[in-house]
DNA sequence: TTGAATTTGAATGTTTTTGATTGAAAAATG
DNA sequence: CATTTTTCAATCAAAAACATTCAAATTCAA
């Protein structure tokens, strides 16, 4: 019998049963214990069981693992109090772009009843927006796999093709001279042709991205206007006369 | 036995066996030990099978956890043998449109190692995707809830900047007059247009679809060619020489 | 038909896998 | 706790599978 089949037999017998002797492998694949002896520790070393006297057991199963998206939100209150926010200024009827990210993935449960249209970027944002029946359109584009979002020529493409209303947009720093800026060239690409194709351009921001720069800029500070939820006096001078700032009243 | 031949049973029996002997290829090939090996290994730099110690296994030992909706087909072992054979036609560094639908996702997995590039339109299957390692380009468009595929306008526009050299398409009807079918406008036109793209097409459809039509048509039999994994004599005569049919098993 | 190119199968020596054996280590037993 | 039994890792020789080479057979093109 082949390796790759005891290998096989062992592992499907393991999902069967939760563990295995050496002895009931040994009748089973008829070969001898050492052979069985030197597989379980091979699969071991791969990560496919463990081992244990007298057998093999499996590895311990697999935690749920929290979407990135619960993850993040969770100890951040913040980011639901502006995201909220912003999905009370769409209108119904509104066609919008959400952007990929995990601040305005919270927007969407707060657009349930609106007859709204959501154009995005953000694969992540699928389930819940089909879930909260709201007609969504994909870009097209290269999926990144990291994030979830799809990037690239193919989705500035696909973007062209559309007019907002209004778009939301995430970001990673905001800064006086250097705008809003994001460090993905490829992201920053998306971000900056949604923002162009839309009446109204939101950006959604904590007060951590506040005087932070990062590589790619999407666009000058007076071509959209800020979402947060804090504000400290002396910044928000620094800020007035650049651009527009909302600021979440608790 | 020529070379081709011997090649077509060994792939053959992978698909049956998950596992083959160099014996067993001796004999059911009748050649000799060492033109076996010379298959296996030209085979193998073909990424259409992995060389294994006495014999051959198939790239994705499917030791591993299912995922849900390969779960969902696993009664189905026709689709999941029509799925592999679909696998093994695609070459290494391939660019290949995968269709939205179930029998499609479950190539998924025996693409991991080739170097393939990937377009869908079938948002269930980029997780397997990505899982994979394997470069993914979404199409854009409208998100039909219901089946998670992307259609309309939007996906017909994102679809025309590609060219494909091969094309693996779902289908629900095969008929002599009325020939590939699909029952939603939306997703033939998206069906037919990745059709247009294709250097190849490929049709996967077990037996139940034949002599069915459903309301809109993709394509006539002649554009693409079908694989199944059984065919009864009298039907296969009917369909010889309007198409190319290509079955698993014997 | 001839000659070159390819494919084939046998022969070679090498590498990998295998199963038996060993004494050490770990569990089970009294 | 000591003893017995089982399981273990390490070693080794035999067997199986391997890559490589080479000459014969076949295919292909001129």
């Amino acid at each position: 019998m082949l390796t790759p089949e005891r290998h096989r037999k062992i592992i499907e017998r393991l999902g069967e049963k939760q563990v295995v002797t050496i002895q009931e492998l040994v009748e089973a694949t008829s070969s001898s214990e050492s052979t069985i002896r030197r597989d379980l520790s091979q699969l071991q070393k791969e990560k496919k069981l463990k081992r244990v006297h007298g057998g093999a057991s499996l590895l311990h199963q697999k935690s749920e693992e929290l979407s990135i998206v619960e993850k993040s939100a969770r100890n951040s209150l913040e980011k639901e109090r502006i995201a909220n926010f912003a999905a009370m200024i769409v209108n119904d009827g509104d066609c919008i772009y959400i952007d990929a990210g995990t601040t305005t993935h919270l927007m969407i449960p707060h657009l349930k009843d609106k007859a709204v249209t959501v154009v995005t970027n953000g694969i992540s944002h699928l389930e819940a927006l089909t879930e909260h029946q709201i007609t969504t359109y994909l870009v097209g584009g290269l999926v990144k796999p990291k994030t979830k979002a799809l990037v690239g020529s193919g989705a500035l493409n696909s973007l062209s093709s559309y007019r907002f209303d209004k778009c939301f947009l995430g970001i990673n720093g905001i800064h006086l001279e250097a705008g809003f800026t994001t460090p993905d060239p490829e992201e920053a690409s998306v971000k900056r042709m949604a923002l162009s194709l839309s009446q109204e351009a939101f950006i959604l921001a904590d007060h951590s991205k506040f005087n932070e720069a990062s590589f790619s800029k999407v666009a000058d500070l007076h071509e959209a206007v800020i979402l947060t939820n804090e504000m400290d006096e002396d910044a928000a001078y620094d800020f007035e006369d650049k651009t527009e700032i909302r600021v979440v009243t608790p």
